[in-house]
DNA sequence: GCAAAAGTGTTCGTACTACACCCATGG
DNA sequence: CCATGGGTGTAGTACGAACACTTTTGC
C-alpha cells in the first residue's frame, strides 16, 4: 500500500545578522567534488530522530557559535530540487536572527568556508538557495512591521538611531527620525538605560533595551504592535 | 556519507468552507484496523515524482470535486509524528478556501466517510491533527485581515451581508455595517452587479462581485488591503 | 401595516504626517 | 569654534469609530 518514496528532507537556514547599516546573511562554501564549488545556505540532511528545528540548530554549531535570538520555520521547498542526481529533497527553510556584532564565525576548515554576506551582494548560490533567501528576506520585511523582531538583530542595549537605521535600511524606507522615536517609546516596553553610548564623535547617546515581559504584558491585553511608514 | 534516513513525507489539507453563517473544515473518516476509527485531515504520503502542492490537489480530488479557490503552504510538521509506529513521517499542510455552496461531496464509500464540520464541533482528531487545524485558523484570520482572501469562500457573486458575516464570524468580531461597507467599497475593486438576491424576506439586495484585475492593479501601485475592528 | 433586511451621512476624536532648531561632546 | 550626531514640540490632516433613520419587499 505505502510506496517507497526515496525522497529525503533537509532544512536550510537563513541566518540574518546586521552590521554596519548593512543586512547580512551567512553563508557557507560547499565543494562539490574536485573542483566545483557554490556558496550555499547552511543546512544538511535531518537525522532520524532529531526534530527539524534541532536539525538546523546542530548543522549551524556545526560553523559558528552562534546565539540565535530569533528563529521560526519559513518554508518548505520540495517540488524540484535535485541535490544529486538520484534523488529528490525536500527541503524545511527556517530563518533565524543574531545579533551578528557578537557572533563568533568559526575558522574556515579545509572542506568549508563561512562568511557574512551582505543581502544585496549574495552571489548565485547552489540549488534553489536564491530563492530560499528571496522568500526569506520577504518574510523579514513584513514579520518586521508587524513583530517586534528588529531587537533580536541588536545588541541588548542599542541606540535609537541604530533601531531607526536598522527599519531604514531593511525596509527601505526614509523615516523620519522624531516620528519613530515618539511612535516606538510611545508604546511603552522599550526601556532607557543610564549607559551612554561610546561613539567617538557627536552627542553621547543613551542606549536603550526592549523589555520582553512588558511587551508580553501588553500583547495579552491585546496590543498590537505596528511599524508603518508612508 | 548520507545516512538512511527512513522518514516519509506526507500532505495534509485543511479545506475550509463558509455556510449558513458559519465555518467548516472538511473532515475524513479513517480507519486503523477493524474497530480504530477516526476523523482526520486529509491527506497522504507524496508521490516520488509529484509536487507538494499536486499530492494536495490529488488527494482532495480522491474525495470531493473541490475546486480550490486558494491554496496555501501553511506550515511543515514533523518533530514526533509517528503515523504507523515503526516510520516517522513528516507532514506538510496546505490549507485551501472552497465556495462551500458551489462543492459537491463525494459519496462515502466503504474504506472512508467525508464530511464538513462546523470549525468549533470538530472533534478529537487522528495524529496532531487537532493543532494543524488550530494552527490553519490562526492562519487564515491574520490573512483575512490583510489579504482579500475572504471572496474565496462566497460564491463569485455574494451579499454584501454575506461578506460583512463571514468576517464576524470567522474573526469573532462586532462589525458596524455601515463602515465596514464604506471602507470595502472606498478600495474599488468590489462591483455591484445588476442581479438581485433570492432571499425570501427583506428587501431585496444587490449582488456584488470582487474584481480580481482592480485588485491586483492597485497591489501594483503600492495599494495594501487592510480590514480591522475595534 | 408589520416584520425583516438593505441602504445611506455626519460628527468626533485620535493618530499619523510634516517639519526645524537647540544640545552635548571631541577635536 | 566647528563638525557630528542626539534630542525634542507643534500644527494640520486624514482616517477610523460611533451612531439612527428610511426604504423595499413579503406576508
Amino acid at each position: 500500500m505505502e510506496n517507497f518514496q526515496n525522497i529525503r528532507i533537509a532544512v536550510d537556514a537563513i541566518v540574518f545578522g546586521y552590521k554596519n547599516n548593512n543586512l547580512y546573511v551567512l553563508l557557507i562554501e560547499q565543494k562539490f567534488g574536485s573542483a566545483e564549488k557554490y556558496w550555499a545556505l547552511p543546512g544538511g540532511l535531518v537525522k532520524p530522530e532529531e526534530s527539524l528545528s534541532d536539525a538546523v540548530i546542530r548543522e549551524l554549531r556545526e560553523e559558528t557559535n552562534v546565539q540565535l535570538n530569533f528563529m521560526e520555520q519559513l518554508y518548505t521547498f520540495g517540488d524540484d530540487i535535485k541535490r544529486d542526481s538520484r534523488n529528490r529533497v525536500i527541503s524545511v527553510a527556517y530563518y533565524a536572527l543574531v545579533d551578528a556584532s557578537n557572533l563568533e564565525i568559526k575558522a574556515d576548515t579545509d572542506a568549508e568556508k563561512v562568511q557574512w554576506f551582505k543581502i544585496d551582494e549574495v552571489p548565485s548560490l547552489a540549488f534553489d538557495h536564491n530563492l530560499i533567501l528571496k522568500k526569506a528576506v520577504e518574510r523579514l520585511k513584513a514579520k518586521l512591521t508587524y513583530e517586534p523582531i528588529g531587537f533580536d538583530l541588536l545588541p541588548k542595549e542599542f541606540l535609537f538611531s541604530e533601531l531607526e537605521n536598522l527599519y531604514c535600511t531593511i525596509l527601505e524606507k526614509e523615516i523620519d527620525r522624531r516620528n519613530f522615536r515618539k511612535k516606538i517609546l510611545s508604546y511603552g516596553f522599550i526601556e532607557e538605560t543610564e549607559i551612554f553610548s561610546a561613539v567617538k564623535t557627536g552627542r553621547p547617546a543613551k542606549l536603550f533595551k526592549f523589555n520582553k515581559l512588558k511587551y508580553n504584558d501588553l500583547i495579552e491585553r491585546g496590543f498590537h504592535f505596528e511599524i508603518k511608514f508612508a
